[in-house]
DNA sequence: CTAGGTTTCAAACGAACGTTTGATTCAAAC
DNA sequence: GTTTGAATCAAACGTTCGTTTGAAACCTAG
């Protein structure tokens, strides 16, 4: 069977086996590892069957790519567009806080809105660390958009560093919102119960304050070993 | 027999089975991932029989927790050694910066300097992110007391903020640095060539500057919600 | 009602996994 | 030379996995 086309009809679909396969996969991929969430639990929590993965999907790989591009692709947009709106025009220079802010908080705020948010930032924590190669290609391709978009506008921001510094500053920040947002909820037991339970916008106004200090910081000294 | 020729049979290699087995399968594990790294995959590589894992190590759980405890041990202990060294004693106030770089030195340093240092970095990252329980209390008994003691140390070096407020910026510090240290390889594809080969002295001065930038950053104002 | 394409289902396949077993090898100690 | 315990080995165990299959159920046009 040539496989026919498996892909979405535009019309309507109420509640359909396949968004209740993404929800499924997307919470125990993060609970337990891609590898570890079997086909079988994921059907059997979504009230599928087995075969429905490979229909709708083509395979479990397939199935992992759909998870992420399902909230990748708004989240990303979103970020494009508030980026959009800090920029000050050609000649212009964007408030950093504000590039920070523009990155960060709609990460933030789809963990806090949407269902299973929470999980899915997790299990993209996860995906970043993962070392397969297809993986990583699609997150590439994924975020290629805004990492080109966003390190310009801070080298636009901080003239004052060179295009490599700019690089490395973003990966640092990229670092620790991926961690903030996929461990966040560990915070409690780290601290030994010593930090309040998980308030989204208090750990927004944390991590823009952190990450924007950490770019506007001077850079020390380097010269004598270049 | 078997095995060709008994005399050249030796096994008088540098190191014994159960080094091998933990070099190879902390390359692996970090290649691969653990679940997707199999104990045949392993034992080939350590150029050993399939059941000396569990002779060796009880179970593949057990030769996890042998790969994080072999290095997680001596790196703990060398960056309390170095947070001692900062410590001006009871009433003075630690120096920021030098808090970071004794938190964040000693890893890159056993990248740069310790064979499979830089697997070894992306493995503990992706350990971050596993989900296991049992992972999970491996990692917090094996960082509590660095956890600990460093949180004390920046408290008493940032009297402006809330004991809160200093464990949030410590759990960035140690997002960006874990990103950076098992992801800096990555920084090539990431940035498409426009950053230079990965120097460990030159991240870690990098990576300096940013977090002590984050410490020091001020808090922006919240009073109102709370 | 019927035809045809779409979706679901139970069942099975072959492969790969972690683990166990019991015999065998090796190096000292007696 | 014999004993003893640690270490290694080939082989197999039972389980679980992703995937495939072919038929049944469903839905919507004609």
């Amino acid at each position: 069977m040539a496989a026919g086309s498996p892909a979405s009809r535009p019309s309507s679909a109420p509640e359909g086996t396949r968004e209740a396969l993404l929800d499924a996969a997307e919470d125990l991929f993060a609970r337990k590892g891609v590898p570890r969430a079997s086909l079988r639990a994921i059907t059997q929590t979504a009230g599928a069957n087995l075969a429905a993965v490979h229909y709708h999907f083509g395979s479990k790989e397939g199935l992992v790519r759909a998870v992420l591009s399902r909230r990748l692709g708004p989240l990303n947009r979103e970020r494009l567009a508030r980026l959009a709106a800090c920029d000050p025009g050609p000649g212009g220079t964007p408030e950093p806080r504000a590039l920070v802010t523009a990155f960060v908080a709609p990460v933030l705020e789809m963990i806090q809105r949407q269902r299973g948010g929470h999980a899915f930032a997790q299990f993209v924590l996860r995906a970043f660390s993962e070392p397969g190669e297809e993986t990583r290609e699609l997150m590439l391709e994924e975020f290629g958009e805004v990492i080109e978009r966003f390190t310009d506008a801070f080298a636009r921001a901080l003239p004052q560093f060179s295009r490599e510094d700019v690089f490395w500053r973003y990966f640092f920040m990229v670092g620790s919102l991926a961690f903030a947002a996929g461990l966040g909820f560990l915070i409690r037991p780290i601290s030994a119960g010593r930090c309040n339970p998980l308030d989204v916008d208090d750990v927004t106004r944390r991590l823009v304050d952190f990450i924007t200090g950490g770019m506007l910081a001077p850079g020390s000294a380097e010269a004598a070993t270049r």
